[in-house]
DNA sequence: TTCTTATCGATAACGTTTTATCAATTATAC
DNA sequence: GTATAATTGATAAAACGTTATCGATAAGAA
């Protein structure tokens, strides 16, 4: 059975809507696309297309989507009712970060080891060498690694993953990581973000004098 | 001079140009827009696109474009030649592992003060009490504000730092936001990645079984 | 100087994502 | 039981982003 298929767009949007239902579930048991529309400033048309896309939950005319239905449908396309065990790379400023963030297992992620080149400790956790990286993915048969080492060794590191069978890279160095086919690399690149952000200040700032 | 109608998506690719030209600056000079394109697997007219949206450079043919002009171009577009000051929302987990990341100034962000309900110190820096908010946002005219506020708070906070002036928002809450017109908001879900990353997983998994 | 060739810049084709339109459906009110 | 109105689901149109094509340009070689 292949649900292959999502766009990285509707997936994307999807969490929101979960949020946004679990939030409202007072409701009788149905919501209309228009109303998760609205309240996500989304078109109606698109929460439609993207519902339908995740499960096969049919809307009723008049009443809706059954609410319960639709979480049920979304936590299971999202991989929350089974969590992953990931590992991470890089135990500097931003890997100690989110090492200390206890939000990931929430959604599904838990990272269970840490590793840099300098053992140590952070949280409670410890951090262990990179050489004990392949022995650990292998044997725990670890599928998604983080990545949060400095932008010149990204790719290096990235290779090691990759050639012990990691199949899910999220990357927050930043650089291009270049994987073999099959791999996918997620980037969380804050600089991106940034970009966003200060060029719509620029723009803003500019516009107004 | 309006620089507007860069879309989103070119902003995001701008930082990795950059990232790479900076690396790269030893070649003569000069570098044409596949090298680049190979480099960050892109498409080679898509490099062109994008640069010539950023900056009036104009490519030598049989040479390419002159680096340091490039980098010049990038950094301004980017904001990176002047740092912005912003207050981050939220001290919990997240936001303690942000405020203690060092890596933000580098691109121009410089994170001058954090508030909480409850205050305390993180990093070495004091967290303001949230009443402070109005106060030192106008006081220091700040225009951008990190949230990392749990979800169900992110809206309210959200209102508060919009009605004192914020113009830009970077959200990492798990929630949607609305703002009042010509505010943006820059969501940084987790979620939404490890959204991708498990959906990912999941077809893979089911594709080899 | 002229020729060759790498590279650009512009334009056009393509594909994907978003938005609009409209007939079909069914809960609710009368 | 019938009419009404809200809502869906499918199809079509529009917008947007990416990729391909090709003539123009200038560097470097002959």
């Amino acid at each position: 059975m292949k649900i292959q298929g999502i766009s990285t767009q509707t997936l994307r949007r999807l969490p929101y809507y979960l949020n946004y239902l679990v939030n409202c579930e007072a409701d009788g048991g149905y919501i209309s696309a228009a109303a998760v529309a609205s309240a996500l400033k989304l078109n109606e048309v698109q929460v439609r297309k993207d519902l339908a896309t995740v499960c096969q939950v049919r809307g009723v005319p008049k009443k809706g989507f059954p609410v319960s239905d639709l979480i049920e449908g979304l936590r299971d396309c999202l991989g929350q009712n089974n969590v992953h065990d990931a590992i991470l790379v890089g135990a500097g400023n931003l890997g100690r970060a989110l090492l200390s963030y206890k939000g990931f297992e929430q959604y599904g992620l838990n990272i269970i080891a840490a590793f840099d080149i300098k053992e140590g400790e952070a949280d409670g956790k410890k951090i262990f060498p990179l050489e004990k990286l392949p022995d650990i993915i292998n044997r725990l048969s670890i599928k998604i690694a983080v990545i949060t080492v400095p932008g010149d060794v990204a790719q290096q590191v990235c290779d090691i993953l990759t050639s012990n069978g990691i199949l899910a890279v999220w990357n927050f160095a930043p650089a291009h990581l270049t994987v073999p086919d099959g791999v996918l690399v997620q980037n969380e690149n804050m600089a991106s973000s940034l970009a966003v952000l200060s060029n719509h200040l620029k723009s803003r700032m500019e516009g107004s004098e």
